[in-house]
DNA sequence: CATTGACTCTCCCCTTAGGTCATGCTGTAT
DNA sequence: ATACAGCATGACCTAAGGGGAGAGTCAATG
């Protein structure tokens, strides 16, 4: 049996952590004295502990943890460790990008003197967008969750034989933006004017690329919005973007293109 | 001018956060009206709004953004960005580290079926080790300035002509690990006796040899702490590791090896 | 003019994974 | 018996907001 400070020297985590463990009921000493309070552990909770640090370097949460260690199938073990290996190079993959952005960052800045000069370079002009015959899905939907929505869309074209015309966008809908979960329509474009669920009526538009990831498409957002400010135009109606060099080209991120639209008019 | 909605739609952050800003000073609304409190956003804030997401996703903190935006000094703005890359590469190769040791679990898991099976082929063994003549440094110390106080102990070496003999370590004294703060000394091997710090002692010793980074060190003391319990042992002094295998023979660290010594007696 | 509905305000509590005192009790060695 | 190391609890703190309650405000409509 071993005392808290021992176990802690062991283990190489700090006292106040083991507490803390004890407290949340993931790593309860085998024997806390009644009278003293004082707890004791066991030679076995020292694999245990070690185990915890380890999942807890693979970025699994505590809560996932005791989960994890009081779950007795294997399968679901391998799953979960499978899954966080993949969660773990995603996250290493958007790093790089973040990291190239940086960089670009840096040659802007060193190039031009002026921390913001990026942001300047959007080429913006007010035009008449044709109409759009699309299928659409609007939902309160998280942006991480476009995928999911958008194969549902896929799949209802599949089944009700419409073509596609290579129209991929999103409008937002929502007053305020909000990361996990805002009121967007998801649109498809599709040649079969008599299925679709609505047409797109054309209309002025104030209108600019945005090249590279999304992580800085609002960028582009506040670069239009500056925009129709100074040129005298009126905001008027929900913003959209179509989507039109992305992934499914099979382009890295900083090739990607996304049109954005601002329902505009003269003020 | 524009309300709190209008702005968090612009720039695709929520309310709460513009409040939160606006409240740890990073972004004061340009106007906020005295009797109601409703905040009013100007156009120009636009552009600063999305510059501090921007820093965000380079992985400033907000006190670090609101530093770096009142900073006028070009200079320290270029260096505070070259010095975030250089930090999220660091991450990054740290992430790969983990993703590795992630998959050798996962191999190791799949073969043996055990979770923990990777954690008992240390090979122990207990030995007298030889006295050591070293020059040392304790004190207290965090795990990461390793690198700062191992630079002052070659120094010296360099200025007393003092010959290193190839042996690198740490001893710890501490009753309770804590990563950021620990009573440690380091210790570096050299030949001239008369010169030295001391010498340590050779005594009987529980030892093995951990192989790869270092933060699976605690896998080894968890093993030997476990083995020197069950083979009749008593713990008796401060465990030190020596570096034999380390970045500064250019291996990745997958290839490191350090040999963990807990110092012991018969019970 | 009054009402409605959308918008906004502040205030308070909650999150993760513990860290940092402060104060007081316990165990053991001398 | 006393000193001192070790241990306990509890209160408060972190970063970056999220969620909700309850109340006030703005603009358009009847």
């Amino acid at each position: 049996m071993l005392t808290v400070g021992e176990f802690s020297r062991i283990c190489q985590v700090s006292i106040k952590t083991l507490h803390y463990y004890d407290r949340i009921g993931l790593l309860v000493p085998i024997k806390v004295d009644p009278s003293s309070g004082y707890r004791y552990y066991g030679q076995q909770q020292v694999e245990r502990m070690l185990l915890i640090g380890r999942l807890k370097r693979y970025g699994f949460s505590l809560e996932d943890i005791r989960v994890l260690l009081d779950c007795k199938e294997e399968g679901v073990l391998r799953g979960r460790l499978c899954q966080q290996r993949e969660k773990l190079k995603f996250k290493q993959r958007e790093m790089e990008l973040v990291i190239s952005e940086l960089s670009a960052h840096l040659q802007n800045f060193e190039r031009t003197g002026d921390i913001m000069g990026y942001q300047k370079e959007y080429d913006i002009d007010v035009t008449n967008t044709p109409d759009m015959v699309v299928i659409a899905s609007r939902q309160m939907m998280g942006v991480k969750e476009f995928g999911n929505y958008y194969s549902g869309l896929y799949e209802r074209m599949a089944r009700e034989h419409l073509t596609p015309d290579g129209l991929r966008g999103a409008v937002y809908y929502d007053q305020e933006f909000n990361h996990e979960c805002s009121d967007i329509e998801l649109i498809v474009g599709v040649r079969e004017t008599e299925k679709a669920d609505k047409t797109m009526k054309g209309r002025l538009c104030a209108k600019t690329i945005h090249k590279g990831p999304y992580s800085s498409l609002s960028d582009a957002y506040g670069a239009l919005v500056a925009w129709i400010e100074n040129h005298g135009y009126a905001w008027d109606g929900a913003p959209y973007e179509l989507y039109v060099k992305t992934q499914f080209d099979s382009l890295a991120p900083e090739d990607w293109e996304t049109e954005v639209y601002f329902p505009v008019r003269k003020k």
